[in-house]
DNA sequence: TTATCATATGAATAAATGCTCAAACAATAA
DNA sequence: TTATTGTTTGAGCATTTATTCATATGATAA
């Protein structure tokens, strides 16, 4: 991996056999923003809050918006983020469409998330 | 749980049942923001290749800086915020620093979300 | 003391984010 | 067709965020 000249450190502490040794094991940089954009989705109060839901029992856009206090719009903006990551999906039944978890991980995250929380404080 | 009147949905394809469940299980609002805020913490790429990082061996800030190419104010920044939700501490030697991951935890969920990734693609 | 080095902090700013509103779209029924 | 319902989309806006720069702090050594 190459660092432009131009991002000198002043200071003299470095390791670079540290900084070589990160640069190896680094995720691919493309991998690494996935993988970023997932947490982030899982992220925002309002967004954890459907995904915790829905490892319940699948709902539809409305059910979501009344369940979290915002607009079926504002919901649906949500949805169509956390459906692009594949965190979840949907099933159409007439005109309402029901929405559920698209893979276990999310919950086993959210579950090994909680217990770092709960376990250090 | 209590809804304000003024957020009445038109749709009428709601199910109160569900709605019901999802508050009775939801978690506490608290736990909810921290939560999000602990994933939200992961969800920046630079900070994720910080705690990426971190897993393989500790680093003062000034290899954090040059690892990921960016100013040591940055980084400084950012470590703040990481050891705020617990994910880093650090160690002085001397003037310098040396940041560490906090808890096996970490390095458990960076994993966890990369089997995710790798696997529904 | 003074000087130096590694890090931290505060201000400023450009970019991203989450929401609402209004309008469009898709499915169904009259 | 037209009307209705559930959902989606795009624009607009206020808030948040990640960075850099300049300055301050803390530890060490001369």
């Amino acid at each position: 991996m190459i660092l432009p000249q131009h991002e000198q450190c002043s200071c003299r502490c470095i390791h670079q056999d540290r900084i070589d040794n990160a640069h190896e094991q680094a995720l691919a940089p493309g991998e690494n923003e996935q993988l970023a954009a997932l947490f982030k989705a899982m992220g925002d109060p309002n967004r954890l809050r459907l995904l915790w839901a829905l490892t319940g029992e699948e709902m539809c856009v409305c059910d979501l918006a009344r369940f979290i206090g915002v607009t079926e719009s504002a919901v649906s903006h949500q949805l169509r983020l956390l459906r692009q990551l594949h965190l979840v999906a949907n099933r159409r039944e007439g005109p309402v469409l029901y929405y559920r978890l698209d893979d276990a991980h999310v919950g086993e995250l959210i579950n090994l998330a909680l217990e770092h929380l709960r376990e250090d404080k």
